[in-house]
RNA sequence: GGGUUCAUAGCUCAGUUGGUUAGAGCGCUUGCUUGACAUGCAAGAGGUCGUUAGUUCGAGUCUAAUUGGACCCACCA
């Protein structure tokens, strides 16, 4: 009943049958080139947001384009298992749900719960990404844990320990205490935090002889972190720092834990910065860490895991870090060790999972040693073996991997890959292998432990454009689809996954994982602010689907927006986008009917009548209900089928339909009925586009015919009906088996028509398009596809060559009305398959309903990307023809100031100046888009003499219309006055230039006739209206 | 501290390598239910392209400075 666009009745059901038909699918295939994607995957137990329906929408064009474009083209789903992420989630549902802690139930148990938790919800955004459209192919589907990837994850790591890329140490690591596992340099976000500088007294040690600093009983630190102080182990000046000269070589006794420690030179230390002497706490700050190293002073750790002080901490042992700082600062003061504290802003870094302050940490963990990994990872960046675009992502890339730092990829948690490393338990040997080894190789013992620990989520996803491959066995997808063409993804996780699989893939394959990164912007609500969870401001990319479509969720977040750069995301951009797939739908709505018109004018009045029910409503849902050939019933999907409503004609059903008809039209003129409205929508009849038809009135009534017009070819007179049980009919209709060829389109049967003026004119106009769309596909430009195709789609095809076809479609020349209707056919396919990577839904719903050419495919997805097509290019025409468009737009200009409303038709007068035969011959299309009545060729330039009247000035023809009563002088001469002030500005402009010798002697030739020509037009121009202006007695 | 990026119509944004009168969507004004579409059609108003200086015959586009916003990186206690 929906004669609009209502996407929720097809989507599911076109990508149930595109699965079926596994269209999806790409294997190995030494007759196409390979294409490859690889998604990045999404959380196991993540749901859809609108960052991934960005991603994965723009992914889904680029594959389908590609695939379009004759490629072998695999998109790669899988899901990652997010270590820490999915950790956190099920520990709190089964602290929810269960009262339990993971040390309560224990490593077994946990994982028990996790794998529950995934096998619930893995498959809930895999099925979420579908109802996006996405192409991949399922069938591969992989995830980070799975069995395969295990594998592939355990041969990396056990190369990299054999190559001497991996080791384990003792190291400062960033510590998150409310997680309790190392995380990596990656993983810890900085935020700018008010907090204090305290400064405290150290007392110098009074070894019995003042000298220099003779006075010196104390060093004043300053610190943001005095609970540490528990754990320093010495304080060190700047080696030139005149103040503190003389104490250097010292010794200081730590207040509140009275140990000594020495005061120590070393030039990381700023003299300008606090007092010039810091304290150095080894264990606890990656500064003091390396400074400990370099003057060979102990790590005092004085923290636990979780957070709290430790027994080394003596008195404060068991606070919180947080406690223990107050505490520590009171019993300072209390002391009198505390000088001042100063307000101070710093960095927190804080944990990207859970938020909390990050702890840097002595720990011992698993490195990877990245300088040798990096080298070629910086080279691949350099020499655009891997291209980043937009281009300023490289420098980023380049800076962090130029100065990266050894990767910590241990993490105490029990989700995720554990480390296939193994320790002796009787002699402590290190053994790293592919498998738990039953004895100790070094001792024989067999009392043998896995180390505890998991690796970084990362670490796998490092290896995903190969794992999911069959890595590290050498499998046929492997060396043909590796390396993959394009990853698409968002700059914000460039360190976590770009940079690492750009160098696992060197150091794996021997070769980049993919040629280009794409990075996509993120989506960001209306006031540009994150859509996250705890601001509630996110938008659920499926109530949009369910509300609008995927189609116009995919092209609000696709088109108009540069690549890599932020959106906002508001709701009318989704009504904007729907609105587009309407109006395509339209479009299509628009051939049926005009198919349906032609059919009609073959009719008696009597069949028209009743035919004319057939002018209304595609039914997206419901199969053919209303429309008098329902019983036929017959239809084939894949063949197109002509119905023909006036086959049955029975007497009754034709007079309920007249009276139907009747009724809707008196409802029409009620201007303000809304209901009445709907009620008439109701009286047109309906297609279904589940079941194409195509109306064909004449089959029964139409004598055969040996003499064959074109309108007799066209409207498929002499052709047998399709059905069932006729499969093999290899009837097409045949005004879609015409091919257009240069200046004309020729069936089948050798019958021609002539290219219209409007025909070339929009043919020019798709092949334009097709190019500029093309190229920006070809880029992974979507959004400046979209831009393209939109406006070729609504602002070329809809609101110019459908109006323009009209005419002819209306007239009684079979011959015009079958070539127009086949060169419209041929465009709005064309423009299907352009749109079909961004709207694939909608563009394969009305793909099915449309009457199919020799070659055409069932399913849109399959068609061929269409390709620019020189022969179909008529550029001198189009030119002119835009003149022609010229002249309409002037006039109903004219129309629009005056006053003259458009359900008024005034006749026109044109006095054609040049290209009369144009002019004459594209009367129709003036009369029809101007909404004029009578149009007449005069010879006076003056205009018609006798009435008042009022002119457009063109470059082709002036137009004249009377405006009698109508005419207000002072609008009319303001009108003039505008006009004439525009053309004075464009002269002025271009004669400026053309007077200018640097201009002539400087710019390219092209640019200065363009110039010239366009200033005599002008003149022209000027002259006109300056005489019609004096017609009306006016001056100005 | 270093770096990147943005600034164009009331709002959100396009604008390829410098070259017609700087575009679109939404919003606004006016007219229209016109045999595809009121989820629409037609017409219109609205911009000295953040500021300044430069390069050039010519700058929204290139260069430098400047103002304001966003982001990234970095060990300043």
């Amino acid at each position: 009943m929906e004669k609009n666009y209502g996407p929720s009745g097809f989507e599911g059901k076109i990508y149930a049958e595109w699965l079926d038909k596994k269209y999806f699918r790409a294997a190995p295939n030494p007759d196409k080139k390979p294409f490859a994607i690889m998604m990045p995957p999404p959380n196991v137990t993540g749901q859809l947001h609108m960052g991934h329906a960005l991603n994965n929408a723009l992914q889904d064009c680029i594959v389908r384009y590609k695939r379009m474009r004759g490629f072998e083209a695999l998109w790669m789903p899988g899901t990652d298992h997010a270590s820490i992420a999915t950790e956190v989630k099920v520990a709190e549902k089964m602290r929810a749900d269960e009262g339990l802690t993971k040390a309560d139930v224990g490593r077994e148990g946990f994982l028990e719960r996790a794998w529950a938790w995934t096998a619930q919800y893995g498959g809930r955004i895999v099925e979420q990404l579908k109802r996006l459209g996405c192409s991949c192919d399922w069938d591969r589907l992989a995830f980070t844990m799975d069995a395969p990837r295990a594998k592939a994850v355990t041969d990396v790591f056990v190369r990299l320990y054999r190559d001497g890329r991996l080791y384990k140490g003792d190291r400062i690591v960033n510590w998150c205490v409310a997680c309790k596992t190392a995380i990596s340099d990656a993983e810890v976000e900085y935020e700018t935090r008010q907090s204090s500088l305290w400064h405290i007294k150290y007392p110098v040690k009074n070894d019995g002889r003042g000298q220099g600093a003779e006075k010196a009983e104390y060093i004043t630190v300053a610190t943001t972190r005095p609970e540490t102080m528990l754990g320093d182990t010495a304080v060190a000046v700047s080696p030139d720092d005149k103040r503190y000269r003389d104490l250097i070589g010292k010794t200081l006794i730590l207040p509140l834990a009275n140990r000594e420690i020495p005061i120590v030179a070393d030039a990381y230390v700023d003299k300008a910065f606090g007092t010039g002497a810091v304290k150095v706490t080894p264990a606890h700050d990656p500064n003091d860490f390396e400074m400990g190293a370099r003057h060979n002073l102990p790590v005092i750790r004085v923290m636990n895991d979780d957070g709290t002080m430790n027994e080394r901490a003596g008195a404060f042992a068991g606070l919180t870090r947080e406690a223990a700082r107050e505490a520590v600062v009171a019993a300072l003061k209390e002391r009198g060790f505390l000088v001042k504290i100063q307000k101070h802003t710093h960095n927190a870094g804080h944990c990207y999972r859970c938020g909390s302050v990050i702890e840097p940490i002595v720990s011992r963990q698993w490195f990877v040693r990245m300088k040798e990994l990096a080298a070629p990872a910086v080279k691949a960046v350099e020499d655009k073996t891997v291209k980043l675009t937009p281009k300023r992502f490289e420098k980023i890339y380049l800076h962090w991997m130029r100065n990266v730092k050894d990767w910590c990829v241990s993490r105490q948690l029990w989700w995720g890959h554990r480390i296939p490393a193994y320790t002796c338990g009787e002699c402590g040997e290190l053994i790293v292998d592919y498998a738990k080894p039953d004895t100790c190789p070094k001792c024989g013992g067999a009392a043998i432990e896995q180390d505890p620990d998991v690796l970084d989520t990362w670490f796998s996803s490092a290896l995903w454009p190969f794992s999911t491959l069959g890595f590290p066995d050498k499998t046929p997808e492997l060396a043909y689809f590796y390396p993959t063409d394009v990853l698409v993804t968002a700059y914000d996780i460039i360190f976590f996954w770009v940079a690492r699989m750009v160098f696992s893939g060197l150091y794996n394959m021997g070769e980049v994982p993919f040629k280009r990164v794409a990075f996509t912007g993120l989506v960001r609500d209306v006031q540009g602010r994150k859509m996250s969870k705890s601001l509630g401001n996110g938008i659920d990319p499926l109530e949009l689907i369910d509300k609008y479509g995927a189609d116009s969720l995919r092209f609000s977040l696709l088109n108009g927006t540069a690549a890599g750069g932020d959106m906002r995301f508001g709701p009318e951009r989704v009504v904007s986008a729907r609105n587009f797939m309407n109006k395509i739908w339209n479009a299509a709505r628009f051939f049926h009917n005009a198919q349906c018109t032609m059919h009609n004018s073959q009719l008696s009045v009597g069949e028209r009548s009743d035919n004319a029910e057939c002018n209304g409503h595609f039914s997206l849902s419901e199969p053919v209900t209303d429309c008098p050939s329902k019983e036929r019933g017959h239809f084939s999907l894949s063949q197109p089928v002509i119905d023909c409503p006036s086959k049955e004609n029975s007497p009754a059903k034709k007079e309920k339909s007249v009276g139907e008809q009747s009724a809707g039209k008196a409802c029409r003129a009620d201007k303000d009925n809304a209901e009445c409205r709907m009620q008439n929508a109701e009286c047109n009849g309906h297609f279904s586009l589940s079941q194409p038809v195509i109306d064909c009135p004449s089959k029964e009534n139409s004598p055969a015919k040996k003499e064959k017009s074109v309108g007799e070819v066209l409207s498929g007179s002499n052709s047998q009906m399709p059905n069932e049980k006729d499969p093999d009919n290899a009837f097409q209709f045949s005004i879609f088996n015409f091919q257009l060829s240069d200046k004309e389109c020729r069936s089948e049967q050798n019958e021609t028509y002539k290219l219209s003026p409007a025909d070339k004119w929009i043919l020019t106009r798709l092949n334009d398009t097709v190019k500029r769309a093309s190229a920006f596909l070809d880029n992974y430009d979507a959004g400046l596809a979209c831009a393209v195709i939109y406006d070729f789609i609504w602002g070329e095809l809809c609101d110019w060559y459908i109006e323009l076809v009209k005419p002819a479609l209306y007239s009684d020349d079979a011959g015009e009305k079958g070539g127009a209707l086949a060169v419209l056919a041929r465009v709005l396919k064309s423009a299907l398959k352009l749109l079909h990577p961004i709207a694939p839904f909608v563009t394969e719903e009305i793909w099915r309903s449309l009457p199919k050419a020799p070659g055409d495919p069932e399913s849109v997805m399959t068609a061929a990307y269409p390709e620019y097509d020189k022969k179909l290019v008529f550029r001198g025409d189009a030119e002119r023809f835009d003149k022609v468009r010229e002249l309409i737009r002037g006039v109903r200009n004219l129309r629009a100031e005056l006053n003259v409303p458009q359900n008024k038709r005034p006749r026109l007068f044109i006095f054609c100046k040049k290209e009369e035969k144009l002019v004459r011959r594209c009367l129709p299309y003036i009369r029809t888009l101007t909404f004029s009545g009578e149009a007449d060729f005069i010879a006076d330039a003056a205009g018609p003499q006798g009435r008042r009247t009022s002119v457009c000035v063109s470059d082709l023809a002036d137009a004249y219309i009377y405006t009698d009563e109508l005419i207000d002088l002072e609008k009319e001469s303001a009108r003039l006055q505008k006009e004439i002030e525009n053309a004075e500005r464009e002269i002025k402009r271009c004669e400026g230039k053309l007077a200018d010798k640097g201009f002539i002697a400087n710019a390219p030739k092209a640019v200065a006739a363009a110039e010239k020509e366009k200033s005599e037009r002008y003149r022209v121009r000027l002259a006109e209206l300056r005489a019609s202006l004096a017609r009306l007695g006016l001056r100005e």
